[in-house]
DNA sequence: TCAACCTGTTTGGGTAGCCAAACTAGCAGG
DNA sequence: CCTGCTAGTTTGGCTACCCAAACAGGTTGA
């Protein structure tokens, strides 16, 4: 039996995740972010928002300047990518493969974002790309990408995510916004 | 944005998963299942079983007869019935159509089994049962499987787990143990 | 009989998150 | 100057887990 409790032993929290994401998100759509910004999209307090951020301050992932606006270190915008990565992965391949609606889709990717390991993301992607260019001879298998495969064997990939599976990823998104009209619903 | 804290909002935790699961897996293998055993099986102390069980008991899931020999409730066992079908199939697609070693399959299928809805379980189940019998041809799809696919669009789906698919988690789990067929480079 | 064990429960501590509410601080308008 | 708004922090309370340790009961061997 493999340990269970490696459940709650991951870089981040469900909660940590989605204050990282939620940072990264508010500074691409209004160049800022503030704890009541924070707040405001996670659906919670200020208060609560203020005493988990102090926790990823110390911890290094985030970052405040002299007005109060947040930012992320390098390390929490890489942890930041690559749970915002697997989320699109996952809630690809749910749609996709298996054909799942789409909110449910968001909503279980979501769940487990920030639990799956690197390598399985990483399978994922490949998985995911393999399928969107069937078509093409089986001869195009580069030489990375056979070392991927040997890689995900191995339970090992060097970093995530990789510059190949972001750009997947990045294509994923785009093609799902131009599937889904209503997908400005927020709150 | 969907509600990121529908998180822990299932049915049952991770923690309550595996007490159940344990239960009836020492059901099982030696016929009885006590706190001790349960404690042992998990990795935890008497104590914390003791208090989490009593929650499961006024919950209804867990049942204990006069000799404190504990038992599982018909909604109980269909809980552990469903995390254990989840687990298998996720474990199942990780490994045999990702290519994951066998022990991260499990470690991340443990993760999630209790976060995916039932729904979502029910389309790997198709995935996968569609990857085995590839073989065939396509006109042997029964109306049972369309009307499946039917409410997984839907993403509504009656009860979990099917008599379909536990007899497919069956058959998954009897060829995961006869050995790694597919990928039988490690031993 | 009684000590030694094994079992199960209770209790006080700790961590992680959430909320509500009080408090601090800056800024704007009348 | 004072009132009022918004922002951020702090604090006490709550839930859900875990542990360690004390405690309570039953069995068993000497």
């Amino acid at each position: 039996m493999i340990d269970w409790r490696e459940f709650d032993q991951n870089p981040v929290s469900h909660s940590a995740a989605h204050h990282l994401t939620s940072i990264q998100q508010l500074l691409e759509e209004q160049g800022y972010a503030r704890v009541s910004d924070v707040a405001r999209k996670l659906g919670i307090t200020r208060g609560s928002v203020s005493v988990t951020l102090k926790g990823l301050r110390q911890r290094g992932l985030v970052v405040e300047d002299q007005h109060k606006h947040l930012g992320l270190s390098e390390e929490g915008y890489r942890i930041a990518r690559g749970i915002h990565t697997k989320r699109i992965l996952f809630q690809s391949f749910l749609r996709d493969s298996l054909g799942l609606p789409d909110q449910l889709a968001e909503l279980d990717a979501c769940k487990v974002e920030h639990l799956v390991s690197d390598v399985t993301a990483e399978a994922l992607a490949l998985f995911l790309e393999r399928k969107v260019s069937k078509g093409q001879s089986e001869g195009e298998r580069t030489e990375q990408v056979k070392a991927l495969e040997k890689s995900i064997q191995d339970g090992r990939v060097e970093s995530f995510p990789g510059d190949k599976v972001e750009a997947l990823s990045v294509e994923l998104e785009k093609l799902s916004e131009t599937g889904n009209k209503d997908h400005g619903d927020d709150k």
